[in-house]
DNA sequence: TAGTATCTTTTGTCTAGGACAAAGATTATA
DNA sequence: TATAATCTTTGTCCTAGACAAAAGATACTA
């Protein structure tokens, strides 16, 4: 049962944290955190709490918080500071999102799908992406850094939806036409759910689109454009990706794609961008789609 | 258009190759391959070229070859090697999947999941799975090694196959009754297509299935079995899982999950180990599944 | 008040060459 | 033919330093 004291190798501290081990030594030198345990052969071995601290800290980072102030605070700060963020959307939290939550940790499949098929039918494509999934995956997130829900339970609610939205797009897949959207995320980015999203949102629009999927190079996706005659392009940017690289990644992108062709770009990542290279679209949330 | 001649940093090598920055030096030092230019900072900086090189190698170790004889050889003689395991498989290659490489080089998106749909009928989803998906995959991954499709084909393929297993999961759920078989990778797997095959097989033969997908921690699966009060465990190795650590793995994960509770696992990561970890275990292909 | 240019600080990624254990291959023994 | 012992290959981790790009702060201008 529960796996008590298990230490990790930097290596599987970068994997499941997502902070690449060069940067765990130097903030181990610079400011003194984390500092691991050693193995027989000086080796760090990194305990369960560090991994969470540090999962917590790349959270907060990837919603603009600086490092050199996340990794001189204590991990109640850091709760802290994240229930900060939470506390007034939590106070709004739907109804339906309440209910789903419950079943969740009930831990009921197929009543979880019943319900989320109820609420799709119910409030058409836009309002189920907005007011229901996007919320949902958030609210789920969060609870998840405040430690009252498990990962398997985040992980458990991705997959149903993806299953969901698949089957939708499917269905209204035949009756989409031109303008033709191509969706891919760019290598290094993962997360796929947004360009899911996007695809669902643009088909019950009637707006056909094909989608990539994750990690797909540059030119790759321009040789794409090209071959599917498409007329524009969605890239999504999780709050994980590396941000830096966002604004030079989209301008490349431009180059690499004709210009007749759109560049659309949205997702968490993008969000506290201010400016964007020319040329390139910013859809701030689903709803501002342009559709 | 054709992005001629970008240099790559050793970032973006191991991020698109798959082999670690580590790895990279020490090979360089070793074999005396790859040898990169140097940027102005006196950075390693990679062409295009050698990142192909090194995908292929890549491709090659996660096959069994052995590094030290594969960064020996030219990428001439890779290619031979390559061709070598392909030439007995390519002559035999089915009709339907030579027209379904036809339609995913024309593009025609609509016309793919029409065959592919057609196909599914035809041949129900055991013989789809095995007759069809798995032989196509294979086959689009061997032509983009011989450099006759390209990634973005790959994708799309992939995720034209996802969206048809998820419609098709959906519509089998339903009838499903216990067993109940938990359905996960671990972290560091990232492929969660043999998931999804696996989910599809299972319906397919009214077992009950709950996906979890990609990169979950070993303890969390142990607590989702318990919740989810799980009959069996099915976790997936691509040939990309790093190779080593597969066994150690599967051992921890059997420790950490209740005795009464099967452990089964699949894919090519594991189709070439000899001895598995008491307690686990293996199907080595879709069709040898222990029902 | 808002925008722009300059300076300072913060931050992540890269470098070198060495070390070592675990997995694989090979040889010796029962 | 199987198991044990030995040699070889291989990947991951180590230290401590360097540097450029991004972010923040400050001063100046319209």
């Amino acid at each position: 049962m529960g796996v008590s004291q298990q230490l990790l190798t930097i290596g599987a501290v970068e994997r499941d944290s997502g902070i690449a081990r060069d940067t765990l030594r130097v903030w181990e030198r610079r400011y003194g955190y984390p500092v691991p345990l050693r193995n027989g052969k000086g080796e760090r071995m990194y305990s369960d709490e560090q991994l969470r601290h540090l999962q917590r800290i790349q959270r907060l980072i990837s919603q603009g918080h600086r490092p050199g102030k996340l990794l001189r605070m204590s991990d109640d700060e850091l709760v802290k500071l994240e229930s900060e963020l939470h506390t007034d959307t939590d106070q709004l939290l739907d109804e339906n999102i309440q209910t789903l939550i419950r079943l969740i940790q009930s831990a009921d499949a197929l009543e979880i799908d019943r319900e989320l098929c109820r609420l799709y039918e119910q409030q058409g494509m836009r309002t189920f992406l907005v007011k229901t999934i996007v919320p949902l995956l958030r609210t789920v997130g969060n609870l998840w850094a405040a430690g009252k829900l498990s990962i398997f339970e985040e992980h458990f609610v991705s997959t149903q939806i993806i299953r969901i939205l698949n089957v939708e797009i499917t269905r209204m897949q035949s009756e989409c036409k031109k303008p033709l959207v191509l969706l891919a995320t760019l290598p290094g980015e993962q997360h796929t759910m947004g360009l899911l999203m996007l695809s669902a949102m643009l088909s019950s629009h009637k707006v056909a689109t094909l989608n990539l999927g994750g990690q797909v190079p540059i030119d790759q996706i321009a040789e794409a454009t090209d071959r599917f005659n498409a007329d524009a392009v969605g890239v999504t940017f999780s709050g994980a990706y590396h941000y830096p690289s966002i604004r030079s990644d989209l301008q490349s992108l431009r180059e690499a794609v004709s210009e007749g062709v759109e560049i659309w770009t949205g997702g968490e990542g993008v969000s506290r961008m201010r400016r964007l290279p020319e040329g390139v679209m910013k859809f701030t949330s689903l709803e501002h789609l342009p559709v």
